[in-house]
DNA sequence: CTAGTAACTGTAATTATATACAGTTACTAG
DNA sequence: CTAGTAACTGTATATAATTACAGTTACTAG
């Protein structure tokens, strides 16, 4: 789709309420008086302008002949992150296993994707294996917040302490090891913090 | 929503697919061409007879002015089961306390409702306070499975072990006791079987 | 300076659409 | 037997809506 100018965003903004609002496209009548216009050809034109742009359809012959040009619309509900392979960010397409139909507001703050938990290391936090963990996918973590880490290039969840340089990732589990980082040896990133938990 | 008949069914149904289709409701010509009617007024009085059962709204003097009446679905999402009151089925509507946004075809089988979580008598089986358990409504279930009991006005869960008319609840954590059920002596109903498991 | 484009006004004509009115046929409940 | 209703045909008409044509004004890039 091309750019728009403003007015044509005005309009496509409007046209997309109109529909939202009555089920129906609107005419040309309709959108002159909307935006003031006293003659069909303002809106005439209009609508052909955002058809050459790509931003609808228009349908000839056929009253309210107007179709929306659909976005590449995000699937709607939540990715779900399998295997996640060495050095690539973990939200590449390429560990997408599927969307599962969750709504990401499901959970404060929002979640923006699953991760399959392996090992019980987290099983006193109740977090089994083969749960779907939900992630809000931020770089900051308060300590004692259960995080999602990439440690050289293994990703874990663990529950998250900091003191100056030294990061300790601890497991909910007495039979885990408390994994120690420096942060000037090692690298450590934080991928995003466990928001929620699905058990399916 | 009254009930239509065969024909009106049909004509509601091609309606909605014209609409998916189209992105814009059907004028009434194109509603005979589609049924085979030689005379726009079979599509006027049909149209007429879905808007007086309520399937439809039509808007008067405006051009495919049809609007399509949703049904009150409950596709849409999950009833959240809160305190249940005693004496009163579990999935009353007095219950409901809110609708969560999840498929219930994420389970397996079919979530039916979802049940808030008080206690930690099931910790160790990842289940933890204030965990909404997705629940499967059935009257029957599984030795070892973690079910949704009702013990006179008493709703738990826990897991079922049953040996003729004697009945066991176990809880997953060592702290609380296990119930005893005679079934010829004590009320005992299954509402459900876990089915999943959501911490938000 | 000039051509191109966005953003309009104003008029008119054609076609798309809704909708009223007058019937017909078949079935169904009282 | 009869009134009511579903499911149509057939005709007609007003109005809703698209769309062509002829302009105007302001801005912008070469």
């Amino acid at each position: 789709m091309q750019e728009l100018t403003l007015r044509q965003q005005e309009i496509l903004l409007w046209i997309r309420q109109y529909m939202a609002d009555h089920g129906i496209p609107p005419t040309r009548l309709a959108l002159c008086a909307a935006m003031g216009f006293r003659s069909p050809n303002a809106a005439e034109s209009h609508l052909r302008a955002l058809e050459r742009k790509g931003a609808i359809e228009l349908v000839q012959g056929v009253s309210r002949g107007i179709r929306l040009v659909e976005e590449p619309k995000e699937t709607s509900g939540l990715p779900l992150i399998g295997k996640v392979a060495a050095g690539q960010p973990i939200l590449a397409l390429a560990h997408i296993e599927s969307y599962e139909p969750i709504a990401p507001e499901l959970f404060r703050p929002v979640a923006h994707y699953l991760l399959r938990v392996q090992g019980e290391s987290m099983r006193n936090a109740g977090i089994l294996e083969g749960d779907l963990v939900a992630v809000h996918h931020t770089l900051i973590a308060q300590n004692g917040q259960i995080v999602v880490a990439r440690l050289e290039d293994e990703v874990t969840i663990k529950r998250f302490y900091r003191r100056g340089e030294r990061v300790e990732l601890h497991p909910d589990n007495p039979d885990y090891p408390v994994i120690e980082v420096n942060l000037k040896k090692r690298a450590l990133h934080i991928e995003g913090v466990m928001v929620g938990l699905i058990r399916a």
